[in-house]
RNA sequence: GCGCCCGUAGCUCAGCUGGAUAGAGCACCAGACUUCGAAUCUGGGUGUCGGGAGUUCGAAUCUCUCCGGGCGUGCCA
């Protein structure tokens, strides 16, 4: 239910008609379409519903926009609940609709609940969502925070449009990090066993994590891994730690609200041969060859040019053509990054999409031309970057060393101010943006703190929907005639809440979470003025003594409202209290 | 050097992907609690949208160029 579509097929129609325009074929009246909008205005005085149709249309049936929008207004006037038409500025037509409009849409919201902001656009499409996919080399940190958020979601909103979604996450679980965890976690074993403090090389794990780690590898094979050859020692360790670690990301996931749909593993790739088999699927069709990659522009005094197996990622818009095969033989992250995207295609039979750091900002190009030179097609892929996070506590920078346990893990920031802050946060502000992330701030009880902010208009809402019932009120009916919210604020909170649709829907072809964020924070602030007139103006309190039907009115609104900040907070899995 | 992102009010940021007079919050000043929760609300003013050029009915938004900041930049992992 998107009433901006809805009127906007009322108007396209109405200029077919009076542009006699209605043999036109399928695919011309969809890029038509595209190109006009119907919206609401954001200045009030421009009416509730503003359309652009004559100033993008009128050139093409010969027409100025004023004389098109002249033979529109009076077909438009014949339409329901179009009050007041007019033709303003260089051709823009903007509409007036009467109130009763609203208040019909009141009466919707509660007939759907939290189904009111569903659609179907994109019924039965296949989309696939992978995010976090942290390397299992040790435990989620504040890094990975925002990603997770993002992605879990975007998910959720994309689910609300009508996509079948598949949240995943990559584990790295193959190539030389994973040999060199294997060997950090050793050196702690035998530091456990041997009681001699060790010596971390550089290069390897220093998190003290991995004594933990370590301690628990001894609880099940005692010390009976240092007398084993040691390969062999390392090979099993490996396997332990990344179960462990992994396990203990996917817990910390769970703390944040997080349960991903599919863990797929690099090692398996490389073990089914999909690598080798994507190599040779891009080769047939010419796009592998053996060559010499130019010397980089920088920093090329210990440069030699090699021989190795390369991918013409420059033919899909990539800088440079890019590594499969290294020189001695061995295989490129790339390559199962690509086999690994591959399989995703294959499985989802859909669109793909990525949440990355910043960091790997230098990769999109190449696994964009990657996807696109395996699917044949452009548009497959979809990667969004998020910016990093800052934290900050006692206004001072909380910088963290990649030097040993000096990070901020995602646990301990979850002990601290709890997984609805954190998850609110990383959703106000868009993700293109570098966020402050301020201990202090998001735990705040006042106005500064969104989370606080949204989550107490909705305690205040129950707090009137209780005392109505204790008063005696039937608070489940609905179906009352809102005629008495008449007032520019009761009208300005049915238009908002109208808008709820629209704003899942940007959100989700944009790809923006952060727009629910923005649109839940307006939301609560115009409520929370509602509340405030009540003291100032009799007739805007919720309670009318003397006029049941009015108080009814009041209380149909207050529930619109309620189910559109649950149906938002729970997009973000995020708790909408009774109390605070 | 190259690539990506960012630059909007004193500060932190939106700006519906090209729309009309560019908007919020914070900070600052002044007000509102015997009432449905004052953890809130109401007023008060701020802009060379980093600079310049171009595209058109119309640009914060698109293109080019320059300036400033962040991140990333070899067969890494």
């Amino acid at each position: 239910m998107n009433i901006y579509n809805d009127f906007k097929n009322q108007i396209f129609e109405i200029f077919l008609k009076v542009t006699k325009n209605n043999n036109k074929s399928l695919d011309d009246i969809h890029t038509l379409k595209e190109k006009f909008t119907v919206e609401l205005p954001r200045e009030e005085s421009h009416g509730d519903i503003s359309t652009n149709i004559c100033l993008v249309l009128s050139k093409i049936v010969g027409l100025k926009p004023i004389e098109l929008a002249i033979l529109m207004k009076s077909n438009l006037e014949k339409l329901d609940c179009f009050v007041g038409i007019s033709i303003e500025g260089p051709g823009f037509i903007n509409i007036n609709l009467e109130n009763s409009f609203w208040h019909e849409q009141i009466l919707k919201i509660l007939k759907l609940k939290s189904k009111f902001g569903r659609s179907e656009i994109f019924l039965n499409n296949n989309i696939n969502v992978e995010f976090v996919s942290a390397n299992p080399t040790g435990p989620l940190h504040v890094g990975h925070v925002r990603g997770a958020v993002i992605g879990d979601v975007l998910s959720n909103i994309l689910k609300m449009v009508g996509y079948n979604v598949t949240k995943e996450y990559y584990i790295n679980d193959a190539g030389n990090q994973i040999d060199v965890l294997a060997a950090s976690v050793f050196i702690r074993y035998e530091e456990l066993i041997t009681k001699n403090k060790a010596e971390i090389p550089e290069g390897y794990y220093p998190g003290e994590y991995l004594i933990q780690l370590a301690k628990s590898l001894y609880d099940v094979h005692g010390d009976s891994l240092l007398n084993v050859d040691k390969l062999k020692s390392l090979e099993l360790i490996k396997k332990f730690s990344i179960e462990y670690l992994l396990n203990q990301i996917k817990d910390d996931l769970k703390k944040l609200n997080i349960e991903m749909d599919k863990y797929s593993s690099e090692k398996k790739l490389v073990e089914d041969l999909s690598v080798e088999k994507t190599i040779q699927e891009l080769d047939k069709k010419g796009l592998i060859y053996i060559g010499v990659l130019p010397s980089p522009k920088s920093n090329a005094e210990d440069w030699e040019p090699k021989e190795q197996t390369l991918f013409k990622a420059k033919k899909f818009g990539d800088d440079e053509d890019r590594t499969i095969i290294k020189s001695d033989g061995a295989l490129t992250y790339f390559a199962s990054d690509v086999a690994y995207h591959r399989d995703k295609l294959i499985r989802t039979k859909g669109k793909l999409i990525n949440i990355w750091g910043a960091d790997h900002s230098g990769y999109v190009k190449r696994m964009t031309a990657a996807v696109n030179a395996i699917a044949d097609k452009d548009g497959q892929l979809e990667i969004k970057l998020c910016q990093m996070v800052n934290l900050i506590k006692n206004n001072k920078p909380l910088k963290m060393s990649k030097r040993a346990g000096n990070f901020i893990t995602l646990n301990e920031i979850i002990d601290e101010v709890g997984a609805d802050a954190i998850r609110f946060i990383m959703l106000t502000r868009k993700n293109d943006q570098v966020l402050d992330f301020d201990f202090d701030k998001v735990t705040e009880k006042s106005k500064d703190n969104p989370v606080f902010y949204v989550k107490y208009a909705h305690a205040r809402i129950c707090s009137v929907l209780n005392k109505a019932e204790q008063l005696g009120y039937d608070t489940e009916k609905n179906n009352y005639d809102l005629s008495y919210l008449n007032n520019d604020v009761h009208l300005k909170l049915c238009k908002i809440l109208t808008y709820w649709p629209k704003v899942i829907e940007t959100s989700a072809i944009h790809k923006e979470p952060h727009r629910v964020a923005f649109y839940l924070i307006e939301l609560s602030s115009v409520f929370h003025s509602l509340w405030s007139l009540g003291r100032e103006y009799d007739e805007l309190r919720f309670f009318q003594k003397e006029n049941d039907a009015s108080t009814y009115a009041n209380l149909n609104l207050l529930k619109a409202i309620k189910v559109v900040i649950c149906s938002g907070l729970d997009l973000f899995s995020v708790s909408a209290p009774q109390e605070m």
